[in-house]
DNA sequence: GATGCTGCTGCGAACGTTCGCAGCAGCGAA
DNA sequence: TTCGCTGCTGCGAACGTTCGCAGCAGCATC
């Protein structure tokens, strides 16, 4: 886990304490390959070390602490289901998932630029739609169920 | 409450079953005048008849119901809890939802048609973004947290 | 290294929502 | 009007998530 020093550092940089349970909740989901929900954090951090002792709540906290300080991104879908990432600086990008099968999609959206600038000028709202996951209908449940 | 046999008809005329559940359920979204919980129309509706007996399971799936029905459109915001109102065709717009102090804004935005031209053509999802309440930062709680 | 402040944690309850089940009731057919 | 199919309902349990509380432990200070 050569990542842990970083971790640490960001962390401690924003004036937040370290503790055994963020540096194992952030390193599991920093070398989780995509989204994970929080109860797959926390399999994956017992899986490491069943007898980390930690509970699902500290998973929740520690994840909202990090989207705070921007080290994650949470992801809000129609699933009711959050699901959490390592925020890519680099890889803004905007979310679709299928309402039908729970499939979810990466996509960079310029228009939904626009939407943000749009939302500030007529309502005067700070919006962040990147936290946003779109339902939608993937192409196989769209061609299986409707058109 | 004119509109009963409007909605009897909207029902009906969808191959549903009209129930007295539905129906009370319905109008008294109908008759309210903004976004409504779950909760809150079960109030109403318990309001108009205490002895109604309506369960909050019922009103659940009645608003899901409707909501494939195009009768009501449902709005998950990032507070968790959802909302519901009457769907009027010619209302079509977004929402917007401060995530400080949970106030909603409708606003009519040309990009996020574009978007969901966008999501089609680069990801083959067919998005829908109504029935989304995007987050974000209100006027007021944006002066008085950040800048 | 010892001390103290206070931010963080685990526990368990509660929230809003969904689901499975058995029984009820709407609506078409007779 | 009666009958039967089956879609709908109420109940209660379960889900994912949040919250309050008392105690623990990180980190600055000495």
């Amino acid at each position: 886990m050569s990542c842990e020093p970083e971790i640490a550092r960001a962390v401690r940089e924003r004036g937040r304490r370290l503790t055994i349970q963020r540096a194992r909740i952030l390193s599991a989901l920093r070398h989780a390959s995509d989204h994970q929900s929080a109860e797959q954090i926390l399999d994956r951090v017992l899986d490491g070390d069943p007898h980390a002792g930690i509970s699902l709540s500290t998973v929740y906290r520690t994840l909202e602490t990090a989207a705070d300080l921007g080290l994650t991104s949470a992801l809000r879908g129609a699933s009711g289901t959050a699901v959490y990432e390592w925020a890519e600086p680099d890889a803004a990008h905007h979310h679709v998932e299928c309402a039908a099968c729970g499939r979810s999609a990466a996509v960079e959206l310029d228009s939904l630029r626009l939407a943000e600038a749009e939302i500030r000028d007529r309502a005067g709202f700070e919006a962040d739609i990147r936290h946003l996951a779109i339902p939608g209908l993937c192409p196989d449940c769209r061609g299986g169920g409707a058109a």
